[in-house]
DNA sequence: CACAATTATGAGCAAATACTCAGATCTTGA
DNA sequence: TCAAGATCTGAGTATTTGCTCATAATTGTG
């Protein structure tokens, strides 16, 4: 909408079992009435219904619709985060192709599971100002960590490391889930090879 | 959707001449009120509006509101097609990087106008089962034509054409687009040289 | 000019939907 | 056991918005 950006906050802290488990039941219910109809005709009154809840719980722990999907892709992000910083933490491989193909594959599963919600989730996002901020910082971080590591690589002999770091993680972002999510979708191992082969030839130049 | 299809014939023909000067003020009115608002929020009204008619007439040229962003697809769909058969009836470079070349510039040509009104569209058009098609069919034009190219280049030697033809393809029109759509795009000469270089690589094995 | 065809108008309707609130029901802890 | 707090309920409200239609204005034609 035009107006301005709404609160994203829950509403309140659940103090009972029960009261988790609703949000949790909520949350699952929205993912798949996102996936299959689309945001917009994703209503609020079909999540609950979904889940099996009264409308009126659904607004005791989201202030408004936004939220819900806030709260779906802040867990995304969470998740991918913490795969690619449980990688970073232990050894990586010598030859860049074998890092190459670590991060790759890190990108096909976490799209493997629902590629119709990621899409959404991502098509959605720009409705909030602080989704767009998160998500470009998580970018940025991505972008900033390849830069590093093709500048200190031996075996990369691209020039403008800047371009490639951002070429790179587009690449790898938007041709993962683009070909995973279509309706013929292409073989993951498949894809990682050729993507793995295409990047490593890039950047060995 | 869960609900059916709606037309999307234009309700009738013009006429006189200042009908057609209103059909074009409509999509043009439409183009930026979607690109500045959204889909979802760029309702009928603010494009008649912005239009400077009323919304009277922009339904007489268009059923209902889906028609406006399919015709605006369309539009791009068969800017982008032309230009691509142009190129093809003339003959092409001899290296396939030269042949990359002209058709990354032709994709960046075609997202440099309005990057924010064609995520728009392509993110939406989801909403109609004959949209999704016609993208789809070109989208897999476009791949068969690249695995044609691919296998008859003496210079290329990937082993699964299919498989890279997809990945091509998937590679130029995402990365091109999110790229320079960004709120900090890159520069479109830099993003055309390392393109054609990572493909080129690629696909020279 | 006269008349028909075409085009333009915009108040208002019908439907969809995000969200509220007053009260019912359940859970906890002493 | 029982009161206080937590949670749940769902009919209803307020608003948005796609779209219609009766009427007016404009244009082409003889």
């Amino acid at each position: 909408m035009s107006s301005g950006q709404r609160r994203i906050q829950p509403r309140k802290q659940p103090r009972q079992v029960r009261a988790e488990l609703t949000r949790q039941r909520i949350l699952t219910a929205a993912a798949h009435v996102f996936a299959d109809h689309g945001y917009a005709a994703g209503t609020t009154n079909r999540i609950a219904e979904r889940a099996g809840i009264s409308i009126g719980s659904l607004y005791q722990y989201f202030p408004n619709k936004d939220a819900i999907l806030a709260e779906l892709l802040t867990r995304h992000l969470d998740d991918g985060t913490a795969a690619a910083a449980k990688v970073l933490t232990g050894p990586l491989p010598e030859s860049i192709e074998e890092i190459f193909r670590v991060f790759v594959r890190l990108a096909v599963e976490a799209h493997l599971d629902d590629p119709h919600l990621l899409r959404m989730l991502l098509e959605q996002a720009p409705r909030s100002d602080e989704l767009l901020e998160r998500i470009g910082r998580v970018k940025r971080d991505m972008v900033g960590h390849t830069r590093v590591l093709l500048e200190g690589h031996p075996e990369v002999r691209v020039a403008d490391t800047a371009t490639a770091a951002r070429l790179v993680i587009a690449t790898v972002e938007l041709a993962v889930h683009d070909l995973l999510a279509e309706p013929d979708p292409i073989d993951a191992g498949k894809l990682e090879d050729e993507m793995v082969a295409m990047l490593t030839r890039y950047v060995k130049g």
